[in-house]
DNA sequence: GCAAAAGTGTTCCAGATACACCCATGT
DNA sequence: ACATGGGTGTATCTGGAACACTTTTGC
């Protein structure tokens, strides 16, 4: 017996709020509507869910499909059902946040066709349906798993430094920390290790490169 | 243009992980399936989501038709959309979990005709479908709540004592705590004031009760 | 030599931990 | 009087916060 004879069935989608820190912000990359409704506003990549695909599965394939990034960091955050979210019908939509290096922007995102493009977070345009409300939820996340996660390293390439690291919490954060003590507490983690090289950038002395004990593994720590 | 033209649509349920404490353990309540798949195994409450209806809202009105408790704490825990783990369609789950205090049991739950019942979390039977897994979820964010909010209340009468919101800690986190500090603790985080009465219950000493001084409401703390 | 960012240690404070005895009650 | 669980204070430890100067490089 099929679904549609026994209950009348909501869609259900996956909306991907997907963060990189680049240029000293936080940055989310928005899609802009080609139909109605909302034709013309940005809204989150994202789509219907294949009737035999896993949630996940759905979400990295948009992903795939409509921004052409692969292998980042995605993680569930909450179920968006207001019946009235979308104006043409009942859609649940599950949401979900992926983080990326801003390193791999530009060499896999054509930004095609202006269809896409990358926002500061703070200047961000209104969004369509509730994705502002979901922007907002991913961020608040987002935030708090920095404080008790390795979180924060997914938006490093595989060898950073700590002032890398230092800067995506306070652009997150949006606070300065003290560099001896970021430095001390990140390494007393045990979660990181010296490469050996360094990296020469600009009129200043080097900087070490780190990278993840357990590269691509969020940890839970403390 | 009604869904089912559209696109062959999963189905949208809400499942509900009812947790008490009660008799010095973290039980949790289950409803005996009387239809197949499943028939006669124990299920977590819950059901479809009607087309017009919130998901909160849902989870809610699912837990009052089935166990007649209202009043709950309620927060969405995880959606599960295995393509599988239902075997008659697709249904994607967006899983709640309830907390609610002991005392509010006897009064309100009849347990009609045996299809209701209270398991120990520990000695809980195979649930059904995918529901093992939902519990199991569901219980780590109760331990990792009790840990920055006051969650722990919720599952306490209006006027408690604190031996009593202790026992709620030493239940969910397994371990004892020591009696001085958890005072010390609770009291400090300035969300609980003395009643000014005590209950006298046994050969002993009577002991404070205390309220909160928000009620209803789950503070972040720390 | 100078500008610019990287790197380094110590002191202090607050919150967590460890720990043992007296109190009020009912029987 | 005694059994039962309720209530109290201090010393110690540990992790976080505050704080300023030296190092290395490119120009």
């Amino acid at each position: 017996m099929p679904a549609s004879e026994r209950y009348p069935e909501p869609a259900i989608s996956v909306d991907v709020v997907i963060f990189t820190i680049c240029e000293g912000a936080l940055q989310l990359l928005l899609a802009k509507r080609q139909r109605p409704p909302h034709q013309g506003k940005w809204a989150l990549p994202g789509g219907i869910v294949d009737l035999r695909e896993d949630l996940d599965t759905s979400a990295l394939r948009h992903l795939r499909e409509q921004t052409s990034l692969t292998g980042v960091y995605l993680e569930q955050l909450y179920t968006f059902g207001n019946p009235s979210r979308d104006p043409r019908m009942r859609v649940v939509s599950i949401a979900y946040y992926a983080l990326t290096p801003a390193a791999r922007l530009s060499a896999q995102i054509n930004l095609e066709h202006n269809r896409l493009r990358w926002f500061t977070f703070t200047t961000r345009p209104n969004l369509a349906f509730d994705h502002d409300a979901i922007v907002d939820v991913a961020r608040q996340r987002l935030a708090a798993k920095l404080a008790y996660s390795t979180i924060a390293m997914q938006f490093l390439p595989e060898r950073f430094t700590l002032p890398d690291l230092q800067n995506v919490y306070e652009i997150i954060l949006g606070r300065a920390f003290d560099k001896r003590n970021f430095r001390k507490h990140v390494l007393a983690l045990d979660q990181i290790e010296e490469t050996g090289e360094e990296r020469r950038l600009g009129n200043h002395r080097p900087a070490r490169l780190y990278r993840m004990k357990r590269p691509g593994q969020v940890e839970v720590i403390k």
